[in-house]
DNA sequence: TAGGCCATCTGGTCCT
DNA sequence: AGGACCAGATGGCCTA
């Protein structure tokens, strides 16, 4: 999965040959979508045609005649205009600029997923995460963190990596399990029946505080080099509480048996919305203890997707002096690291 | 070789 | 009219 060369060749091709792309009266004429490349060697002889005929303007009202034809029957509607020389070369040029456009757009696009790659847990340069695998990566991780501001309490490591890697796919998950040297299989309950999941993994790196010490990896993961999971990724564990400061914050319901946790679909703020989901099944779980806590955040909250966050009283309040503006535009993970710590200090330190 | 992922082109639609 | 955005189509590259 080595992504990065194959982008970047990829990438020089592109920059050759995207000046040989241009519409071809063919693929105007056909009509429908369709791909560039595909029509290539129309386009080919169409731009030498458009190259025989660049000396003579006056050919094009000569054409339109000899296109209607006398035993021809007459169109009804309106009439499609011929694309004349000059008439393609505007289109030619208009196509070729859309084109710098739209490449440009996607290239931002781009650049934005690479940022939110080095953001999310997990970033790699020679190991990249797919762009769905980002941007599913990185909903977890929002919910997973508006969980924690919304409580200000530390889940246990592995309810955390457990929400991380919900809806991830296998190889992603074995990434996520690389970099914190776990067993994939033991956050993954759906995908090891046999195995409950909250049952610590067999080996030494099972619990936080033991990931890099952690000689070998367990079966199913992918080569090295893994990627990195930076500590303001890790909900560190506290001193004096080995699984963290609140143990049953995501317990019973992350990392609970049945139907799989499934981060809604609501933007990351619509916490309300979240916790919906979360009650119900923190109220199907068995251990109904366990989903105590949500039921007490989720009777404040109010209709307002921000509300639940900023709005309420008591730790809400203490999130809502975070400088969560800082959050916006960092580049490298120091700045992240650094916001990201002094908010987890924050909520350690206060609650 | 099939499937996944990607970059690019393209035409349509909406907005300014 | 032109730009932004979108989705479909296509071919290339890579991996299992």
């Amino acid at each position: 999965m080595t992504r990065s060369v194959r982008e970047e060749q990829a990438s020089v091709e592109s920059e050759e040959q995207q000046d040989l792309h241009s519409p071809t009266g063919a693929e105007l004429e056909r009509g429908g979508g369709g791909g560039g490349v595909v029509g290539g060697e129309e386009e080919d002889d169409h731009l030498h045609h458009l190259e025989d005929e660049d000396d003579d303007d006056d050919e094009e009202e000569e054409e339109e005649e000899e296109e209607d034809g006398e035993n021809k029957p007459k169109r009804r509607g309106p009439k499609k205009k011929k694309m004349t020389k000059a008439r393609l070369q505007r289109f030619k040029i208009r196509r070729m600029k859309a084109n710098a456009r739209e490449r440009n757009r996607m290239h931002g696009l781009n650049d934005a997923l690479e940022s939110l790659r080095k953001v999310v847990p997990c970033y790699s340069k020679t190991q990249k995460l797919s762009k769905i695998e980002t941007l599913r990566l990185a909903k977890n991780y929002i919910w997973a963190l508006s969980e924690i501001l919304r409580s200000g309490k530390a889940p246990d490591l592995m309810s955390f990596v457990h929400a991380l890697c919900k809806g991830l796919s296998q190889p992603t998950t074995n990434l996520v399990a690389g970099c914190l040297q776990l067993n994939p299989r033991t956050f993954l309950p759906e995908q090891t029946p046999d195995m409950p999941a909250h049952l610590p993994p067999a080996g030494p790196a099972a619990y936080p505080g033991h990931f890099y010490q952690s000689p070998g990896l367990t079966a199913g993961l992918p080569s090295p080099p893994y990627g990195t999971m930076e500590p303001s990724h890790i909900f560190h564990q506290v001193k004096g509480q080995p699984y963290g400061p609140l143990e049953p914050f995501f317990d019973g319901v992350l990392v609970s048996d049945g139907p799989a946790f499934d981060p809604p679909l609501s933007p990351p703020l619509s916490i309300n919305g979240n916790f919906s989901s979360f009650k119900h099944e923190a109220v199907t779980a068995t251990d109904y203890d366990k989903s105590f806590s949500f039921s007490v955040h989720y009777g404040g909250g109010g209709a307002g997707g921000h509300t639940g966050i900023y709005g309420g009283g008591g730790s809400n309040q203490r999130c809502g002096e975070l400088q969560v503006d800082g959050l916006m535009g960092f580049d490298g993970h120091s700045h992240h690291e650094r916001l990201m710590n002094a908010q987890l200090n924050a909520i350690f330190h206060e609650s």
